[in-house]
DNA sequence: CGCTTTTGACCGGCGC
DNA sequence: GCGCCGGTCAAAAGCG
């Protein structure tokens, strides 16, 4: 990943906040009496102090809000990841299920006269093509990008240059969805589906068909204009197994988390306080995580979404 | 003038 | 075989 070197992905994020703010007062102690006999400022110690006791307070309700945040991703992340859980199951017996009708359909097709060895070895020559099909398939990826709920156009800077060639108004969901073609190389072949999610208009889908055949063009876009990201400009969504009607999510935390056990003791401040801890820990360590963030900023995420996800 | 976007028409797959 | 629907094409319009 040549842009993970450019970009310098480490959040910095303070991994132990409730001890640093302890210890803030103390240093801020030490440091102003002599920042005061330097500068021979005109500033009372009360006025200084009032001055810390409210910034100490600003932090703190910072920070409370801030493990709120995680509090909260970390619920919907154990929500998502049983729901995955469930959906994969589901699709293993829907993809069972769904072999086997269009098995019994070929089969009541052929009842009128075929004999079993014909039968048999047609099916299996057509799982045989089924399974070379699925291996000539492109790569299909998905994004989802946060936009202004007000913004109609249907544009994912992700530093690609598309060409749109056509747009549609699907029966699923009734914002149209828009069609590139990449258009940075004519001999790409990635194609690009751009639809407004059906449970939130401000979000934008976007499916990536194959792989760019070229190198990423140009920087991305910032990401301030049209697109506004929370923390990640564009968002992997979990692709394969959720429909469009998935929830979106603003971090892909693929590691489980302990917390499903002790959301019980959810509220207490060392719960909190391990919650912020393992939370940036995470999210500081794992490689998954910076490297869908780096790509995320830098477009790359969707190489990085079609190498981890499976044809 | 060349590139992009728009939009109606067309095509092919799929289910009934 | 027919109709529906998603995807693509291509001519016209728009834009810098």
């Amino acid at each position: 990943m040549e842009f993970t070197s450019l970009l310098n992905t480490s959040l910095d994020l303070n991994a132990n906040p409730l001890r640093i703010l302890d210890e803030a007062p103390l240093l801020r102690k030490q440091e102003v009496p002599s920042d005061f006999i330097e500068l021979g400022r005109n500033i009372t110690v009360k006025e200084e102090r009032g001055a810390l006791i409210e910034e100490l307070n600003r932090v703190s309700a910072e920070n409370k809000k801030l493990t709120e945040l995680l509090t909260v991703m970390c619920e919907n992340y154990n929500e998502l990841r049983h729901r995955v859980m469930n959906m994969s199951k589901n699709s293993v017996v829907d993809n069972d299920a769904s072999r086997k009708r269009k098995a019994e359909s070929s089969n009541n097709g052929n009842t009128g006269g075929t004999n079993g060895p014909s039968e048999s070895s047609s099916s299996d020559e057509d799982s045989c093509k089924k399974q070379r099909e699925e291996h000539i398939k492109p790569k299909i990826s998905r994004a989802c990008v946060r936009t202004e709920a007000s913004d109609t156009s249907l544009i994912v800077k992700d530093g690609y240059q598309w060409r749109k060639y056509g747009q549609k108004v699907t029966r699923d969901n009734p914002s149209p969805r828009a069609y590139f073609k990449c258009s940075f190389a004519p001999s790409c072949p990635v194609k690009k589906k751009v639809q407004r999610s059906i449970e939130d208009q401000s979000i934008l889908v976007a499916t990536y068909e194959g792989e760019h055949n070229h190198p990423h063009p140009s920087k991305p876009e910032p990401t301030s204009g049209s697109i506004r990201g929370v923390t990640l400009g564009t968002v992997p969504c979990p692709t394969t197994s959720l429909s469009s009607s998935a929830q979106t999510v603003t971090l892909d935390l693929t590691k489980p988390q302990p917390a499903t056990e002790s959301n019980r003791k959810m509220g207490t401040p060392q719960y909190q306080q391990y919650l912020v801890e393992q939370m940036a820990s995470t999210l500081t360590k794992d490689p998954n995580f910076k490297s869908a963030l780096a790509g995320g900023i830098t477009g790359q995420f969707l190489q990085q979404n079609t190498r981890a996800e499976k044809w």
